[in-house]
DNA sequence: CCGCAATACGAGCTATCGCTCATATTATCC
DNA sequence: GGATAATATGAGCGATAGCTCGTATTGCGG
């Protein structure tokens, strides 16, 4: 294996033509990933299924890892706006309900693309490039810690940043694996019951009476 | 590559230099897994990082993967140890110190080998015969079930399974991010803040009162 | 329609990986 | 001590990976 490359691209796609071939590249590893693993996509197998040279590929993508990266970074987007939507929808609802609908967001984040998301987190090795991009994006820590904070008033003294972590580590937790690991969780009236206790566990942290 | 090869060894180490020949390249992958990466332990590097030629390697362990389910089997019953340790601990106090004490359990399992246990769950593939070992084993899952069980008057009505996975889901979530990915929440006093929290987060949700 | 830049192509190089096998060494037992 | 089983050795094979580079094709400005 020669040295690793570089990650930014050796070329800029401008004309349409090579803007449609990038997009190919991304969507072709994101296909491979779900139906053949991390292992079965090689940069060779890559450009055949998106139907584009291998030296094409090098054009756009220094490295197999940049790719992978393309993909994890459009995944976490998808993921990101179904929270950022569910957090702008609840602004104005009674405390439980708004964490109720959150807690409901987290479970549809996961379902968004979930063999996609099994892959990247379980066959997906985070090294390199991808060692700072974290599955759940962190940019979620800081929508929570603000919903927070706009509600201190009905909640018990907090370390907002902290509270933040213990919640969303939490939920994405939970979601995570019963999305992942245990399907039957998630089956008609049991993903119900699943919202009701992540519900129960958030809001019983974060209640001012008790204890 | 060839076909993968079967799980089971060879030869099974009878003479007590060979069972010494095993125990030197379990230990070396731990070892490279810790100092250099899963992509750095080839199987001759293993070998030769266990004053081993690959051959021996071979004899007693049948491909790659078979090596890295042997650190993997011996850390979860390192972790499951910790665990074990403390419900047996905790039998007669009372519930809120109980928990407590399995909550600094938790982070004590997660710091017997942190630079290991970040390796295995970051970039070890969870692939063929890795796909069915969890990182936290499922063993604990039924240890907390059974406090639970053995306490269940002093809780809400519960279904002590589902009530078993959000705790422990949760608990583990919280220790190993904290553990991995935020250093600062465990130095000093800030140790103990994250151990309150937790507590909190699991009696809240237990709790007959409130709600 | 020409000329040049952008894009696309793919044979093939180098490196390395997992693993085999023919051979050598060491231990055990009578 | 000789025979046999257990253990150890490492050169090297086949496969495949990531990636380069010389060449062909396409699109755009003039």
């Amino acid at each position: 294996m020669p040295l690793k490359a570089a990650m930014t691209p050796r070329k800029r796609a401008s004309q349409a033509r090579s803007r449609a071939t990038v997009e190919a590249l991304v969507e072709a590893t994101a296909r491979i990933l779900v139906r053949e693993g991390f292992d079965a996509a090689s940069t060779n197998r890559i450009a055949r299924e998106a139907g584009v040279s291998i030296g094409s590929l090098y054009q756009y993508f220094p490295s197999k890892e940049a790719l992978v990266v393309a993909v994890v970074e459009r995944h976490n987007r998808e993921l990101v706006t179904v929270v950022r939507e569910a957090l702008g929808e609840v602004a104005d609802q009674p405390f439980e309900v708004a964490v109720r609908r959150l807690v409901a967001a987290a479970i549809a984040a996961h379902r968004v693309d979930p063999k996609l998301h099994r892959v990247l987190s379980e066959q997906t090795p985070r090294t390199g490039a991808l060692e700072n991009v974290e599955a759940f994006n962190s940019e979620t820590y800081g929508l929570f810690q603000a919903f927070l904070d706009a509600r201190r008033d009905q909640l018990r003294p907090l370390d907002l940043e902290l509270a933040a972590f213990v919640c969303v580590t939490s939920i994405e937790a939970l979601t995570h694996t019963a999305v992942l690991h245990r399907p039957e969780i998630l089956s008609d009236a049991a993903a119900e019951t699943l919202v009701d206790e992540a519900t129960r566990l958030v809001v019983g942290y974060l209640a001012p009476a008790f204890m």
